[in-house]
DNA sequence: CTAGAATTTAAACGAACGTTTGAATGAAGG
DNA sequence: CCTTCATTCAAACGTTCGTTTAAATTCTAG
C-alpha cells in the first residue's frame, strides 16, 4: 500500500522522458514527434510512456506544466511584490510590463532547458491541437486576469479592450521573438544558439514592448469607440 | 503535343485540393492534416494529390507560394510607391511601417480566404519542418531585405543591428495578432471570425507597432554595444 | 527468504499514414 | 471510328503510428 517504494527510479525515467519529449517538440513538434523517437532518445522501453503518463496526449501536457506552472507562480508573485511595493498607488505601467516578461525571459536566459522551453511555448500558442489550446487557456486565465485588472488600474484613462488589445499585441512580439528566432537568423545572422543571445534581446524588447504600450491610442476612425 | 486539353478541369481539381488544404492546414495544422482529410473535403480522388503536385509536400509549398508571392509583390510596389513619392527624401519611418503592414492587413481583411491563409502564415513562421522553413527563407529574404535598407535610410542614426530586432519584434506582433487571435478570445472574448475584427485590429495594432519602433533606445547596460 | 507489487521488456495489435498501380473514363485529333 | 493522352478511380502497397499485452525483471516489505 506504500506507494513510494521504487520511485526514485520511476521518476527518473519520467523526467528522462520529459526532457528528451521536450528537446524532440522544439525540434520536430509536436504530431511529427513519435513515440519511437522520444523513448529512444530517453533511453527508456517503449511502453513506458503509456505506462508512466497514460498517453501521447497527457505526456505533452505534462511537459508544458512541468515549466509553465511554476512559470505563472512567479508572474503572480512579481505582479504582488510589485503592487505591494506601491502601496495604494497603481502600479507603474513599465513595472507591470517587467513583471510580466522579466519571469518569462529569467527563464529563457536561465538555462538551455529553460530556453528551450520558452521557444516550445510560443510555438505551442499557435497550435491548433485542441487539448493544448484548452489546457492553455486554462492555465494563463488567472494570470492574465490579474495582470489586466493591474493595467487598468495603472491606466484608467484608457479603455479596457485596448488594454487586452496591447497586451495581446506585448505577448505576440515576446513569443515570436524567443520562439521564432530562427526567423530572425535568416534576417540578422544572430543565433539563439549564442548563450547570450537573450541577454542581448532583452533590453531591446522590453524597450519595444514599453514603446508600443505607451503609443498614442488610434484615433477613433471608423472603429465603434462605444466604450 | 497540345497540352491546353482537359487543363480547364485540371485547374479547377488543383483549385479545389488547394483551398481545402488551406482551410485543413488552419484548422488542424500540416503534419494532423491527412490526404484523406483533403481529398475528401475537396471532393476528389485521393491519388489526385499526387498526381497534380506530386507529394504532399510540394501540395504545402504551393498552398503557401499561391497567396504569399503576391503578397510579397505587392510588399516591394508599396515600398516602390513609397520611395517614389518620397523623392530623393529617406522615406518616414511610419510610411514604410506602413507599407510592409498594409500590404498583409489588406490580404487578411480583404477576403475570408485572406484572412485564412494569412493565419496559416503567421503560424508557419513557428513551423519546425525543414522544407517550410527553407522556403519562407528564400521568399522573404530578399523582402527584408528592401525594407531593412528603408529603415536604415530613414533612421541613420540608428544602428542596424537595432533596426533588425525592431523589425522581427513587429513582425512576431503582427504574426501573433493576426494567427494567434483564438488566444486572443481567452483574454477577450473577440473572435476573428467577426468580419470586422481585422479593421478593428487594423489601427491598433500600427498605433503600437510605430510606438515600438519609436522607443527609445535601451541604454547600453552591460550589453555589448561595440558597435 | 519469500510473497507481492512496481516496473521494464519484447512482441504484437489494429488503424491510419503517404504513395503507387493499372484499369476505367473522358475529350480531342487524324 | 479509332487512336491518343490526360485525368480519374478503386484498390492495394509497405510503413509507421499510438497503444496493449503478458511475461520477465527489479525492488521492497514482512
Amino acid at each position: 500500500m506504500d506507494v513510494r517504494r521504487t520511485s526514485l527510479t520511476a521518476h527518473e525515467t519520467r523526467n528522462r522522458i520529459l526532457d528528451a519529449a521536450q528537446a524532440l517538440f522544439v525540434a520536430h513538434g509536436f504530431e511529427a514527434t513519435s513515440m519511437r523517437m522520444i523513448t529512444g532518445d530517453a533511453g527508456v522501453n517503449l511502453a513506458a510512456v503509456n505506462y508512466h503518463f497514460g498517453s501521447k496526449d497527457v505526456l505533452v501536457r505534462e511537459v508544458l506544466k512541468r515549466h509553465l506552472q511554476p512559470l505563472n507562480a512567479q508572474r503572480m508573485q512579481a505582479l504582488d511584490a510589485a503592487e505591494a511595493e506601491a502601496g495604494d498607488q497603481p502600479v507603474k505601467p513599465h513595472r507591470i510590463v517587467d513583471a510580466f516578461f522579466s519571469s518569462s525571459l529569467d527563464l529563457a536566459s536561465g538555462s538551455a532547458a529553460g530556453r528551450e522551453f520558452m521557444q516550445l511555448l510560443g510555438r505551442t500558442f499557435t497550435e491548433p491541437s485542441p487539448t493544448v489550446r484548452e489546457y492553455l487557456a486554462t492555465e494563463y486565465a488567472p494570470v492574465i486576469g490579474r495582470y489586466r485588472d493591474a493595467f487598468c488600474r495603472a491606466l484608467p484613462t484608457v479603455p479596457v479592450e485596448e488594454i487586452l488589445w496591447r497586451l495581446h499585441f506585448m505577448l505576440g512580439a515576446m513569443s515570436y521573438a524567443v520562439s521564432g528566432i530562427d526567423s530572425l537568423q535568416v534576417l540578422t545572422g544572430v543565433r539563439i544558439d549564442e548563450p547570450d543571445a537573450m541577454q542581448r534581446m532583452r533590453p531591446r524588447l522590453m524597450s519595444f514592448l514599453l514603446g508600443g504600450l505607451r503609443a498614442p491610442l488610434p484615433a477613433g476612425q471608423g472603429t465603434d469607440n462605444t466604450t
